[in-house]
DNA sequence: TCTGCTAACACTTTTGAAGTGG
DNA sequence: ACCACTTCAAAAGTGTTAGCAG
């Protein structure tokens, strides 16, 4: 595992981001974040995904230096977005958080995400709606979850109070859509949903789920690269957003029983934890009751269920029971394919190896490019629309997304050098402790 | 004793293979 | 042979809870 300051010793003190700035999260104490820095932000991220080849492809060979790291997440933008920079990346490019009002209603409680050994996916899941892309050109859809701020909490039977210093950072993983890379027209289509995104606190995890601290507060980050294939070393511009309602606090067991309550009523999953589930309170208790008298009795009535709506696995449709889709639409290719065409027509992209290898040399003329310095590239900040494109200029603009160069690819939680689409690619940027 | 984590559990939804009919 | 639809079992995703470790 290499550190980018090893790699880019070059890149020196361009690279250093400014302390986040004060007046920040509610209930986050300012001497916490005054004393936090963002120190592996500046970590060169996603240079792995930027791929060619656009119609104006350009080398990163001149980076440009990163701009100041913004105020603290969840806190009042005091530093407006650089909307110029923004659009001079990817213009016009908007998302909205398609089940903002679920985030609204979670978030007002204060969000707890399960994280296990074996990975628990988010509820609710960040489901967004694209505008302003290209229809012809081809994106990747990231999403990565980054620290809020240097703390850890605690519940304090009410409310979460930050008790103590974080735990070290974890390493930096990111979660490819399973669509990418897909058309402009193929994103804005539908919403988006991430809902297959799995958290966990198993710092060996195996399968590339993002690792996560329990007890600590995470904001959801999505990435939108104009890139043609998975890997390369061009891009054609890169948009991050943030919305702050997603934010959370990583548990190993709900905290607050208001969330559990919100999670039950949302989750189809936990239907059965429901006021006339056969899993709820009343009736486990009576299970209980009847198991130390004797073996229960087979009911053979049906449980009546609230219909259809569970998470649907298609990007394309609802992934949230509370949003149904209206779409039946058959989801049809993107331009120049599906994912799993793309696959079928450049297997190198997604189980190639890093630009040395033959297989993926042999499909990307790109990779057969001495490797110079991998450069970064600077991340646009936009304001976001929570809900339907509604614009709310306070909304701050999200951390930059840090370039990255496929150096940092870690083998061993992939089964692939190169994640496949729906995979997740480990960015760690230095070792775990 | 307290706090946080894990594994087992019962339940529901999702998924995909197998079967059926046009 | 092909396609669309249905059925069904297995897999996966839920919150709960008891027990364990530090």
């Amino acid at each position: 595992m290499y550190h980018p300051r090893e790699l880019y010793a070059p890149l020196g003190a361009s690279y250093r981001l400014r302390p986040p700035q004060p007046g920040g999260d509610i209930g986050f104490p300012a001497s916490l974040s005054e004393g936090y820095r963002y120190s592996d932000l500046d970590t060169p991220k996603l240079d792995c995904f930027l791929s060619g080849l656009e119609a104006t492809p350009r080398p990163l060979a001149a980076p440009p230096p990163l701009p100041p790291l913004p105020p603290p997440l969840g806190g009042e933008s005091t530093a407006p977005a650089s909307a110029s920079e923004a659009s001079r990346l990817l213009p016009g490019v908007s998302l909205s958080l398609e089940n903002h009002d679920l985030w609204k209603e979670f978030n007002s409680v204060g969000t707890e995400m399960i994280i296990t050994k074996a990975g628990r996916r988010m509820f609710p899941a960040c489901r967004v709606s694209v505008t302003g892309l290209d229809p012809e050109a081809r994106y990747l859809f990231l999403l990565d979850v980054v620290p809020v701020d240097g703390a850890r909490y605690r519940w304090q039977g009410r409310r979460w109070e930050p008790s103590g210093k974080a735990e070290p950072r974890l390493p930096d993983r990111v979660y490819i859509h399973p669509d990418s890379p897909a058309t402009g027209a193929h994103w804005m289509r539908q919403p988006v949903s991430f809902h297959r995104v799995k958290l966990t606190n198993n710092t060996l995890d195996p399968h590339g789920h993002l690792i996560l601290h329990s007890m600590h507060k995470y904001q959801p980050r999505l990435h939108l690269v104009r890139a043609a294939q998975l890997c390369s070393r061009h891009w054609g511009g890169v948009a991050s957003f943030r919305f702050p309602e997603t934010s959370f606090i990583s548990v190993t067991a709900y905290q607050n029983p208001r969330i559990t309550q919100l999670k039950i009523a949302a989750n189809p999953f936990a239907k059965g934890f429901r006021e006339n589930g056969r899993n709820c309170k009343r009736e486990r208790d009576a299970r209980v009751k009847r198991k130390l008298r004797g073996p229960e009795p087979v009911i053979v009535e049906a449980y009546g269920g609230d219909g259809p709506g569970g998470p649907c696995d298609s990007t394309l449709a609802g992934d949230l029971p509370e949003q149904a889709s209206s779409s039946t639409e058959v989801p049809t290719p993107p331009c120049g394919g599906s994912s799993a065409e793309a696959y079928l027509l450049h297997p190198a992209a997604f189980h190639g190896a890093p630009s040395s290898l033959p297989t993926r040399a042999s499909s990307f003329p790109e990779a057969a490019e001495p490797l110079s310095r991998p450069s970064s590239y600077q991340a646009p900040f936009l304001e976001l629309s929570p809900g339907n494109g509604v614009s709310s200029p306070g909304y701050p603009p999200a951390p930059p997304a840090s370039a990255f160069a496929p150096h940092f690819l870690q083998g061993g939680p992939f089964p692939l050098p190169y994640p496949a689409p729906g995979g997740y690619l480990d960015v760690s940027s230095k070792p775990l402790y």
